[in-house]
DNA sequence: ATTAAAGTGTACCAAAAAGGTATAGATTTG
DNA sequence: CAAATCTATACCTTTTTGGTACACTTTAAT
């Protein structure tokens, strides 16, 4: 039940693009993650592939927000990296666990596992990018919806 | 974000055995699980050591809960096998994120996940077996709590 | 008592996933 | 053109997961 080292990072490189506001290269943010350069770009890539976040090649390039912040959040910025929120092997649609609505012998929990799982997912999704970049953010505020 | 295929395998487990009542031995727990015997003797020995299973040994000897179906709930049968649910490592006292009150650079994100996880957990021990192994449970009872 | 039917304990192994690296190339600014 | 910076693919190592082997102990039934 953990997300990757990897999201966890992401994460992190996400915060600091949607603070700065305007791009960074690679290595300022490698730095200021404290992730690998090379790493950082891999993660970055996967961001990019998720429309999370945008470049800027050649000299003076470097990666920036794809998006505005408030439409950016936790879940959207895990699933670019770990792929689909999805607690059990069951709930992933290629398995092809069909037995939703018979609850007979091993899948008694498809419909206990669906429902956990869109609560996760509904609760990562409302902790969007613009209120965790605000130096003044009311912790509580986000965290007593949960 | 999956509980590993061992801690699924165990919840079957669990559910037969609260199901039964009695004994079951490791044979046939096995094949209504469908899991190998070698495994499914690996996580009743998990199970055991959680408190949730017990045993008799010898002849006519098996498995049966330890302990009321009440207080046997998801999150105990996963931490029992998979360890704690933690959806960071940061969130791990022996990594010692101690940044908690201190939302500068890398740990902006503990509070966020240390709220998170707890929301998930509760969600987690509020599915307890025996609610599950009523036949005629009302999935919408549980799960409308979610 | 003996034997067969269970569970016990430790250790081992192979495949998959995670985490991270290398190298060669393309684009842009100055 | 040269330096800075992103792009693309492939590779490698370590850890975790999923599963197996084997020798041993306990109990029930005869």
């Amino acid at each position: 039940m953990r997300i990757t080292q990897e999201a966890d990072y992401a994460l992190r490189i996400v915060y600091l693009l949607a603070k700065n506001g305007g791009l960074l290269d690679a290595a300022t943010l490698s730095q200021n993650a404290g992730v690998t350069e090379r790493f950082t770009v891999k993660i970055l890539r996967k961001l990019m592939a998720g429309g999370i976040v945008g470049s800027k090649m050649g000299a003076r390039g470097g990666y920036s927000l794809a998006d505005d912040p408030k439409n950016v959040n936790m879940q959207r910025v895990i699933e670019a990296i770990d792929g689909p929120v999805e607690i059990s092997k069951c709930l992933d649609s290629e398995y092809g666990c069909t037995r939703m609505g018979d609850r007979k012998s091993e899948c008694t929990f498809h419909l206990i596992f669906a429902k956990l799982n869109k609560s996760i997912a509904d609760k990562m999704s409302t902790v969007t990018f613009d209120t965790v970049i605000d130096d003044d953010f009311d912790v509580a505020a986000i965290l007593e919806k949960f």
